[in-house]
DNA sequence: GTATACTCTACTATTATAATCAGGATTATA
DNA sequence: TATAATCCTGATTATAATAGTAGAGTATAC
């Protein structure tokens, strides 16, 4: 797995907007999100965009209009993002679906091991929601807070 | 981390080389490797010049020359190769040593899991010796024979 | 009806990947 | 000492992915 610019600003993307979750819809633009996470304009579109296909957030039109979360942060996780973000997942061509190389003996005895690193990896990101980023994002404000006194 | 192709023949050419490394030195030579990996010659002629300046490899020239394993197969670990062949190890550029980017507050909580990916993934590799693949190799040829009586 | 914001398609520059090619240097062995 | 098999070096190529840009079009609120 590697998580690329993109991947990278599509999950800053998700968490801006569930930063931005708590009251009735006020969506977020695109512009006033670009400019806080320090990414092109034009790449944020793009990336916005593949995310509503995806189902992770709604889209208004218009005036006031805007991105918004499309369910609770406690209900997406890191690993339903990366899934959709970061394909392929896998460490290696021979673990993923519908692989038909590797003719030889060889591929056995290493695909057990990426098999392993990707049950591993997808493991630990399939445990972390967005609510869970939010608390750590909160507990991380207080503790600047207190070296700022 | 992610497996490239030349990073795959790196592997298996080591495990080649492990599997031919029991008695007096008889190199292997490039022509035969290739044949049996099913690698282009001239591109695993350059894989195997990295290996070698990677200390994982030996070279004898002349006639009946060729290659070597530099050490017994059980010192050779797979995350020894992979942080030699598949860098970088990490799932995204903010964990690398010496990055400088990400200004802002959003890095540090994705930065926490993309560090916890990159050591589980490390702790897997880096448990798994080429006498372990051996061994695999041994078993699952054995599992063969079984079907083919 | 106009300003604002999303939607969509196409394009470009850069880099990495996976080879390929051509030739030179080295050395064990007959 | 010739020679054959091998290692070694550097350049070149084709393809794909990545990161970002450009511009025209569509919907909505005031």
């Amino acid at each position: 797995m590697r998580i690329t610019y993109k991947g990278d600003y599509a999950l800053k993307a998700i968490l801006d907007l569930a930063i931005h979750y708590h009251d009735k819809p006020a969506p977020v633009s695109i512009q006033h999100m670009a400019g806080r996470l320090d990414i092109p304009i034009k790449f944020l579109e793009q990336v916005l965009l593949e995310l509503k296909k995806g189902g992770f957030v709604e889209s208004r039109r218009g005036k006031v209009g805007g991105y918004l979360l499309s369910r609770p942060p406690s209900e997406i996780s890191l690993g339903h993002v990366v899934r959709f973000i970061a394909s392929p997942v896998e460490p290696i061509a021979c673990v993923e679906d519908g692989y038909k190389g590797c003719r030889d003996i060889y591929k056995c005895v290493f695909r057990e091991v990426w098999q392993r690193v990707s049950e591993a990896t997808m493991r630990i990101v399939d445990g972390v929601t967005f609510s869970d980023l939010l608390e750590n994002l909160n507990r991380k404000d207080k503790e600047q807070m207190v070296y700022q006194i």
